[in-house]
Parts: C-alpha cells; sequence; structure tokens
RNA sequence: GGAUCCGUAGCUCAGCGGUAGAGCGUUCGGUUCACAUCCGAAAGGUCAGAGGUUCGAUACCUCUCGGAUCCACCA
C-alpha cells in the first residue's frame, strides 16, 4: 500500500467494480426499501445544493448493507420555464427569439438542446459515488410521463376539481409567461408616488388619489374609499370625471381602502392589481385592459397606445401636468413590488385566461395526513410550515404560456362565426400576425396555415368562449379545432413524480416510499404537491418520511450564489480532495435542517480523516502473523467495548437521520480511539493484537462505508481480497 | 405585519437543570520505527442583555437587542 491514499487512482475503477456487479439494482431479497430522488434540471450541470443527494445514497446504502432491498430511483425534469429561459437566453446571443419560431420548431429545438447537455448530470453524480439504479432513469418529457398526466387531468377535470378563468395573475412580459405566487420575488424600491386630482363632476373641486401606477387611469371606472372612513365616506355614490378621457366614474365603498394610506381615496384598476380585481369581482366592476401581453399599451389607449409602461408612465404624468391634476409628488416613496423570479424585471399583473386546480376539498386531506403524521416532517418544524401553508394555499393556476413542458389536452372548437378566440401565429413566409381568429379566416387563410404556425391561443372564457374538447389528440369529428397552447406548470407533472416513476407491482410492494430527502425551498412548490396528488390518486401518501435539508453555503454562512462568486463546484472538490472527502464535509457537523456550510478547509480535513483511515490499514497490513492467546488484553476488550457502542450509535443516529451525530461518532472512534490510543498500545504486544486489530479495522470500514464508499471498498478489497464486496454487509453486535 | 429558527472559544457548531465541549484556526514542542494529509501540549468563553422560576439556569419562562428563513401585504 502507498503511503497515501490516492482518490482520483481509486474512485473509477472502484465504481464500475459496482456497476458490473449490478449491486445498484435491488436484489429480489427480502423488506423492500425504497427513495425516489429528487429529478434534477435535465439541462444542468451539478452544482453544491446536487450534491446534498449524497444524505439520500448514505440512507439506500446502509439499507442495502443491512440486506434490504434498496432501491434508489433516479430521474430528470424538463423544468419548463427554467430551462426554456435559459433557451431563450442562447438564442438571443444568436440574435434570435422565441417569436421566430412555431411551436413545433421551437420545442424540438430545446429537446434537442437539452439532449445534448442531458446526461451530464448523471455522469457527475456518478463521480460522488451515487448508487442509484441508472438504468431506470424517467424523464418527465417521457411519453409514459405524458399519459399519466393528461390521465390526471381528465380525472380532476372530470370530477370538477378543474376550472378555467379569467385570473389576475403575475405575468412576466419577458419571459412571456404568468408566475405562481410562489415564484413571485417581492422588492422594495423607492418608486415617485403620484398624488392625481380627479375633477368632482359639476363642480370646480377635486378629489385627490395617490398612485405609483398612472398609465392605465385611461381605463379606470370607479374609485372607492373605506366606508367606515367617517371623514370620507359621505363620498360613496359621488361622480367624479377620469383626469384622461373625462369619462365619468363613480366612487363606491370598500373596507379594502386603508383610511391611513395616501388619501384614503383609491382608485380602481381591476385588470392591473390583484386587490382591485378581487373588489371588481366582489362589486361585480367591469374588468378592462389597458396592458397588454408585451407589456404595451392596448390600441384602446388612444395616444398612448403602443407604448411600453414606463413610457406610458412617462407621457400621462406630463399630460395630467399640463392639466394641473398633479397635486404633488412623492420620490421618495418605498414600497414592494413583484418582480420575476428568473429575470429580475417588474411582472405585470395581467388578467389571462387560465386553467386551475380547485384545491379546497384536495388540501384538507393533506392537512389531515400531515396532522395525523401519516408522513413525518424531519426536522420536526416542517410540519408546522407544511399546516401554514396549507391554511393559505389557494387555487392553483397550472397554465403556462411557455413551449417547453407537456401541453394542456385541450382542443378548442373553432366557430368561424363567432369572435371569441385571438391568435398569434406565423404564416408560411415566417411573418407573425395576431388578431382576432375570425378576422383570418374571413381574409381566407387557412385554419391548417395558422395551426402550423400558431404561437398562441387566447380563448374567451365563460359562456361566449368557446367550447372545448378534453383529449390528447386531436378530435376527428370534422369540426375545426385550435390546441390549447399553454403547458403545465412543471410542477403538476412533477407533483406526480413518485406514481409515474414507480411501475404497478411497486405500487403494491414500495408505495409508499420510505423517505424522501430534498431541498427544504421546494417544501410549498413539490412536497406538498407530491402529498396532495398521492392521497387524490391513491388515498395514500407519497412517503413515509420527508427529511429536508437547507441551502448549501460557504464558510462565512452565506448562500452560494452565482452572482456571489462563492460558488463550490463539488466536480473541483472531488478532483481536489476525492468524493469520500466531499461526502463526509455535506454530513460532517451539520445539524438536520441546517445550512450545510462548505469550504475547502472543511474537505480538505476529511482528505486527511480518509488518509488517516488509509494508514490505519497499512498499520494493520503489516503484520499477519497471530498470536492466539487464551483470553483477551484488557486493551482488546476495552478498543471490542467502543466499537460496540460505536456500532449501536451509527445504527440508531442513522435510522433517525441524525447524519451529524452518525458521521462524527465513526470520524471520533477511527481517529481518536482506535487510532491514538489503541493502536499506538498495541506496539508493545502487536501479534497478540493483531486479530483484534483486523476485526475492528473490518468493522470500522463497514461503519464508515456509507459515508466514505471509495476509500473504504479499497481497503477491504486490499484486506479481504476472497470476500465479497464490502457494499453488501453491516455490522452487528 | 405574521410565523419559525438561531445568538455558547477567532470561525463552524455540540451541550439543553448540577463547577463549560469538539473540529478547524492560533501558539509552542516533536524528522528512525502506519500516517507531517502526522503526533503531543497550550492559550482562548460573565454561554447576547435584563428580569423571573429553582437549593442551583448556558439550558425552563417573560421581555429587550441582534441575525436568518419563510409567508402575507403595501393604492
Amino acid at each position: 500500500m502507498d503511503k497515501h491514499y490516492k482518490p482520483a487512482e481509486v474512485e473509477g475503477k472502484i465504481y464500475s467494480l459496482w456497476e458490473k456487479g449490478g449491486y445498484f439494482s435491488a436484489p429480489n431479497a427480502k423488506k423492500p426499501y425504497t427513495i425516489i430522488m429528487p429529478p434534477p434540471n435535465a439541462n444542468a450541470s451539478l452544482h453544491a445544493g446536487h450534491a446534498m443527494y449524497t444524505i439520500d445514497d448514505i440512507l439506500i446504502r446502509f439499507k442495502r448493507m443491512q440486506g434490504f432491498s434498496a432501491l434508489w430511483i433516479p430521474g430528470t425534469d424538463h423544468a419548463g420555464f427554467e430551462t426554456q429561459f435559459v433557451y431563450e437566453k442562447y438564442l438571443k446571443k444568436q440574435g434570435k427569439s422565441r417569436m421566430d419560431f412555431d411551436r413545433k420548431t421551437l420545442y424540438q429545438d430545446i429537446y434537442d438542446f437539452v439532449k445534448e447537455n442531458s446526461g451530464l448530470i448523471f455522469k457527475q453524480f456518478t463521480r460522488l459515488g451515487f448508487s442509484a439504479d441508472w438504468k431506470r432513469s424517467v424523464f418527465t418529457l417521457e411519453d409514459k410521463v405524458i399519459q399519466q398526466v393528461f390521465k390526471t387531468f381528465k380525472k380532476m377535470y372530470d370530477e370538477g376539481y378543474i376550472k378555467r378563468d379569467e385570473y389576475i395573475v403575475n405575468y412576466c412580459t419577458y419571459c412571456g409567461t404568468s408566475l405562481a405566487d410562489l415564484e413571485v420575488v417581492h422588492i422594495e424600491r423607492t418608486d415617485p408616488l403620484f398624488y392625481v386630482r380627479y375633477p368632482v363632476k359639476g363642480k370646480k373641486d377635486f378629489i385627490t388619489v395617490a398612485t405609483v401606477r398612472p398609465e392605465p387611469i385611461f381605463v379606470d371606472t370607479h374609485l372607492a374609499v373605506n366606508p367606515k372612513d367617517k371623514k370620507r365616506n359621505h363620498l360613496i355614490g359621488q361622480t367624479v370625471l377620469n383626469p384622461l378621457t373625462d369619462a365619468e366614474m363613480q366612487i363606491i365603498g370598500d373596507e379594502y381602502v386603508d383610511p391611513e394610506f395616501g388619501t384614503g381615496i383609491v382608485k380602481l384598476t381591476p385588470a392591473h392589481d390583484p386587490n382591485d380585481f378581487k373588489v371588481a369581482k366582489k362589486h361585480n366592476l367591469p374588468i378592462t385592459t389597458a396592458i397588454d401581453w408585451n407589456g404595451r399599451i392596448v390600441k384602446e389607449g388612444g395616444k398612448y397606445a403602443g407604448l411600453k409602461v414606463k413610457q406610458a408612465r412617462e407621457a400621462v404624468v406630463l399630460d395630467l401636468k399640463e392639466k394641473g391634476l398633479i397635486e404633488k409628488i412623492d420620490e421618495n416613496y418605498l414600497h414592494s413590488l413583484a418582480t420575476c423570479y428568473k429575470c429580475g424585471r417588474d411582472l405585470e399583473p395581467l388578467t389571462i385566461p387560465n386553467w386551475f386546480i380547485k384545491v379546497e376539498k384536495l388540501k384538507e386531506k393533506v392537512k389531515k395526513a400531515t396532522t395525523d403524521n401519516k408522513v413525518k416532517f424531519i426536522p420536526h418544524k416542517f410540519k408546522s410550515h407544511m399546516l401554514s401553508w396549507l391554511e393559505i394555499m389557494h387555487d392553483w393556476p397550472i397554465s403556462r404560456q411557455i413551449v417547453w413542458g407537456i401541453r394542456i389536452p385541450i382542443w378548442y372548437e373553432v366557430d368561424p362565426k363567432a369572435s371569441n378566440i385571438w391568435v398569434w401565429f406565423i404564416d408560411k413566409d415566417k411573418k407573425p400576425h395576431q388578431d382576432n381568429l375570425r378576422k383570418f379566416l374571413d381574409q381566407g387563410i387557412k385554419i391548417e396555415e395558422i395551426e402550423q404556425g400558431l404561437q398562441k391561443v387566447h380563448a374567451l372564457t365563460g359562456p361566449s368562449g368557446p367550447k372545448y374538447v378534453i383529449s390528447d389528440k386531436k378530435p376527428t369529428d370534422g369540426k375545426m379545432y385550435l390546441p390549447e397552447t399553454d403547458t403545465f406548470d412543471t410542477w403538476f407533472s412533477s407533483g406526480q413524480w413518485p406514481l409515474i416513476v414507480l411501475n404497478k407491482d411497486e405500487m403494491k410492494s414500495r408505495y409508499p416510499t420510505d423517505v424522501m430527502g430534498t431541498l427544504s425551498d421546494i417544501l410549498k412548490l413539490w412536497v406538498s404537491r407530491m402529498i396532495m396528488f398521492g392521497l387524490y390518486l391513491e388515498s395514500e401518501v407519497p412517503f413515509k418520511e420527508v427529511f429536508l435539508w437547507s441551502m448549501v453555503a460557504d464558510k462565512f454562512g452565506k448562500k452560494m450564489s452565482k452572482s456571489k462568486g462563492n460558488v463550490v463546484n463539488p466536480i473541483e472538490m472531488i478532483d481536489k480532495y476525492g468524493a469520500d472527502a466531499l461526502r463526509m464535509s455535506l454530513v460532517y457537523g451539520i445539524p438536520a435542517g441546517g445550512k450545510v456550510i462548505l469550504s475547502d478547509d472543511k474537505v480538505r480535513g476529511m482528505r486527511n480523516f480518509a488518509n488517516k483511515l488509509w494508514n490505519v490499514a497499512r498499520f494493520v497490513e503489516m503484520e499477519k502473523e497471530k498470536v492466539k492467546t487464551e483470553s483477551l488484553h484488557k486493551d482488546d476488550k476495552w478498543i471490542l467495548a467502543e466499537l460496540n457502542t460505536t456500532i449501536k450509535t451509527v445504527t440508531d443516529s442513522l435510522e433517525k437521520y441524525k447524519f451529524n451525530e452518525a458521521s462524527e461518532t465513526i470520524y471520533e472512534f477511527i481517529w481518536h480511539k482506535f487510532a491514538d490510543i489503541y493502536i499506538e498500545k498495541t506496539k508493545s504486544r502487536r501479534k497478540e493484537a493483531q486479530q483484534t486489530l483486523e476485526h475492528v479495522l473490518d468493522e470500522s470500514l463497514k461503519l464508515l462505508h456509507p459515508f466514505m464508499p471509495f476509500v473504504t471498498e479499497e481497503i477491504w478489497g486490499k484486506l479481504n481480497k476472497d470476500k465479497p464486496l464490502i457494499i453488501t454487509s453491516w455490522p452487528t453486535i
């Protein structure tokens, strides 16, 4: 044996030993133990967060060693919005945009793009020593996933869990899609607050309203005051004039108005403000669009039509100033606003037709399962996080206006005489058009050409909207149809992940799976949805326990992010110090649910530990001759007792997901008890102690194997040439 | 604004009623005999602050201050 352990020379060789031996497939044996891997983005390369899957690998290896039929199922996610965003950046570099392509072409291009990059992350996983059953991998755009998603959607529709509605959503005009509340990032910013005067009808008087958004004023039809506001409730029922259009506006009363804020009077812009939208629905007020999907003022905006929001704001303010209708401007108004988590731009609240899942009934089951501990959360605090989320969880908008995803299986019936479908398409000369479908049909453009170059379909909701059919294929009843162009929110498919990756037999034997280990960030986005779908479709939770870890941080405890430049590339760490060292660093000293602190110093420390173990093995290997004695020496008895305690502690800790305790215990035992104390003492009675030395080393290797699989397997192979691999044996007392 | 978690050695964290612990870092001393990716030793803390419960509080309770995360909302 060399003086030093050299991971680079060992890891590849050991990994293929496991792979060739078929150790990653579940053995037929006995009790099943199952973990499903949270599918990483197929397009991604490994970052520090993924390295935390080490925890799953530790569990799988531990259970495999204990003799379970351990199965770890991997997969990759299409990550709809994420991936399309990356692809569009790539297009932009080439001077192109998604608008240059019809949906089919764009989808295929992204598919090829992803295909080219996919597989990389699994290769990187093997560098970490992950023992997943790779040949079982599922990609979320595979046919069987799409079929499952269609089936679920149909069932939900039939059972009344799906609704279609005009709904105000946060829409990113740059990314071209609506975002769920969970994807919205609120930031604080100083913006001018304009105090706008509304002339009172028939008087020389004004009512002043404070707003940061004067640009959609031309569609406003109402102001509101709080009916309990004694100073102002006399205004209810009065009429003022729209400062831009001079149209008459009514003042209504609604309790949502805060009498203390601004002037205590608000303008209502239902189409572009979530609160105003609620008020408008309640009072049955008109919801008129002022801003289109491109973030520009609509053509009804007269002189402002076509302007972007910011330009329109400047123009409107200028005009109002000229009319003397700006009372004052507060330049230091600090407020929070919604921005896109992806591109950081301001989001535009827009009303667009959306498909929703009605969660009211569904979430009750999740609540009950959580309260009844059908799913156990580790650490425990996440149980209350989940419950508080369920309290406020509201209907889930599942429509995403992107191509890269599973299309919502809806076909709209085209009535050539109705004006209820708006389309955006590229004609056969690659020229884009957007307008009412009827207009194009009247011009004699064939529906086939429109469908061929289709970018977006925007069908009215409600009774005036078109009829539609739920089907994954185009209906063949001879009528004209156009497909829904929206795709499902990624979490709609990944939320059904456990039901997709397990086959029929396994649904009996391995469902619910044993544990789901994932980042606590996606507790609400993903974990809650998986539980919801599991209970809805199978009447049972999809996993018995959830282990959640928090973000991976640098040595100063700061979250790793590209913009901070403190990202640690796990692969570089492996190249430098070995996979075992990296793996150990991710669990040693990390409290459950806590921040994972990863630093060069720490990984180096763990590399040193691997080397220490290596040298313990070298020491043991130097002497082969054993002297049998009648009774054990007191030092032998001591170390064997310590070993037993260690086996017990490590086993118990692993069962309880206390990875830090388990790893610290085995580290302490090997280095500071076995090496520092026992080995030093045996130097004077070497041959006598040889048998105990060998035994303690073997057992230590097993205990450490889930954490540091490569070095332990390598040493095991050197010492126990005739025995099977260490990967299948756990020590017992 | 609401919720949760956390303030213990320079750093990262254990301890959670009975005179303060680990790793890393620092300082000092060690080159034969497994390992300098090592061994031995030392320095370093009114356990954030103030009250309370208790024979006794770093630990339990209350408040204050400081930090983190999540959620809601802001015309």
